[in-house]
DNA sequence: CTAAGTGCAAAATGTTTGCATACTT
DNA sequence: AAGTATGCAAACATTTTGCACTTAG
């Protein structure tokens, strides 16, 4: 369930290049795989799965289950100017579909309360809290 | 979308029974498959899948979808608790994909603090919190 | 050269649907 | 009798996996 991409490869770089040019955007496996046929350089559709769940590790990207029946989404995530060690948390509007991206120590003490109380390792990277933000509430 | 049963059948009365004997459990589809069988009274998927629809549409359980990729969960709802105020936090382990149910008083401090300092309205029943369980890490 | 990546097709999952039969009212 | 409900099997949609082949380092 942990995996990172080691080589730089054609598929790897096609599908950065795709993510960073629509920043905020959020799609799906599916929606990857049309865009590379049109483009007539299709990618198999296990390797964009396997390069998603990559991506989804190494922060580059984010994954979101709007709901159970449909396809997960993705959405690149703009390598921000904060300190890379900052740990950073992330919400999601469940409306508007806005991301919000929160570096707080009250947060950080989630993590800690889960590990020392339910021995459960917090992965902030992949964890989203789902919600309505400001506006949309 | 919108379904209700308007028969007193059998199998209703069955999956009634079930979820009323089971409160703030949560069983997904096919546990109450398992469950029946298991009984010796199976009861058709289609149809467990039918009443479920009708009864979350009717409020008599609740639905939740934790993540796109494991099944939904579904939970009784008594009739009389004004204080369904019991908020349960999920957390998925990444390793071996276990779900863990918490009802805990600090995590709900978390919404409290969203919603205070960032004005974020959390969705308890959305957010799971990802990591590693006390086995996998 | 070797480990990692690719892509096809097949499998696995979870859920929905078509339809003939059985049951409620 | 008329309209629902049931349950099987097949259809679906999304995601994962097995495996032979290719490629990056």
């Amino acid at each position: 369930m942990n995996s990172r991409s080691q080589y730089k490869t054609k598929q790897r770089e096609m599908l950065l290049g795709y993510f960073e040019a629509v920043p905020g955007v959020h799609v799906t496996a599916g929606d990857v795989c049309e865009y590379f046929k049109s483009q007539k350089a299709p990618i198999g559709q296990s390797t964009i799965y396997r390069h998603l769940e990559s991506l989804v590790d190494e922060g580059i990207i984010k994954k979101y289950n709007i709901d159970g029946n449909s396809p997960a989404c993705f959405e690149y995530v703009k390598p921000n100017s904060h300190k890379d060690t900052e740990i950073c948390f992330h919400c999601k509007c469940e409306k508007c579909g806005k991301l919000i991206h929160l570096h707080c120590d009250e947060l950080k003490a989630v993590g800690v309360h889960l590990n020392g109380e339910h021995g459960f390792k917090l992965d902030p990277v992949r964890t989203v809290f789902y919600g309505l933000c400001e506006n949309c509430r």
